[in-house]
DNA sequence: ATTGCAAATGTTATGTTATTACATCAATTG
DNA sequence: CAATTGATGTAATAACATAACATTTGCAAT
């Protein structure tokens, strides 16, 4: 799938999403596009749905944040499963695949017949900077 | 580490979610104890942190609900990172390990070194009986 | 160019999930 | 019994997300 040309919103979010350092909330999203026009959550939320279905910014789960893909021009559907660790003192997310992992998650789900829609895997802690 | 005696809150809230079929919300478990005198979030979320805290029920990040770990009369602190199949049809949860799967994510972890703290994988989809 | 449609947007209100702050109570221990 | 600690009760509020409905925009078909 290649990315549409994105609408006005859906770039404001994504360009606010790149432009930081880590993953944000939709309200911080919402905070920093209000002087663009915004005022309310859904503007955002509509926005992040579209970004999320193109593949170009991921949901983080488990700290209810967005985050733009790692992989500039590339989108991420292509990769199998994405996994992230997330740093819970500076916030800094580091995006990964491991076909071995995806692998082994897929080889179980057959086993059940599950059908896999959705797989996240995060894992949060701290990073090598925050640990010493 | 070995489970402590649960507390008066803390049995109520365990048993509301062993008794449930699948993962249950901080507000439904408050609403189903309401009889029992529940009054508040609080409440809740207070046995919940101490239930996680004991490896006696997990948390489903994606779908912020609460399910009893499936390993009665174990603890599941022991058993590496857990996985989850979460089928959104009918709810229904399967917990499951694979040590290669932890395998392969602490090999990254170590190469970055990152120091996890907490892993959540969780494979969203449908079950064989609501896929068919 | 106009009509008709689909997608995007704007706005208000509301629903859902989680925490803060503070008071009280109960068990333990020195 | 005083002091401490952990559990509980209660109210208020913060944080995250969606429903419902109105309006606008882009664009294809005529």
């Amino acid at each position: 799938m290649t990315t549409p040309q994105l609408t006005k919103n859906q770039s404001l979010v994504f360009e606010v999403l790149e432009k930081a350092e880590g993953p944000l909330s939709a309200y911080t999203i919402l905070d920093k596009l209000r002087d663009h026009g915004f005022r309310a959550p859904l503007q955002v939320y509509r926005a992040l749905e579209k970004l999320l279905e193109y593949g170009v910014v991921h949901r983080l789960e488990s700290i209810n944040s967005f985050v733009a893909c790692a992989h500039p021009g590339d989108n991420c559907h292509s990769h199998g499963i994405v996994a992230f660790a997330i740093c819970e003192s500076c916030g800094q997310v580091m995006e990964f695949h491991d076909h071995e992992v995806d692998h082994r998650l897929m080889g179980w789900v057959r086993g059940q017949k599950f059908k896999p829609e959705k797989t996240t895997i995060e894992i949060r802690g701290l990073c090598e900077a925050c640990a010493a």
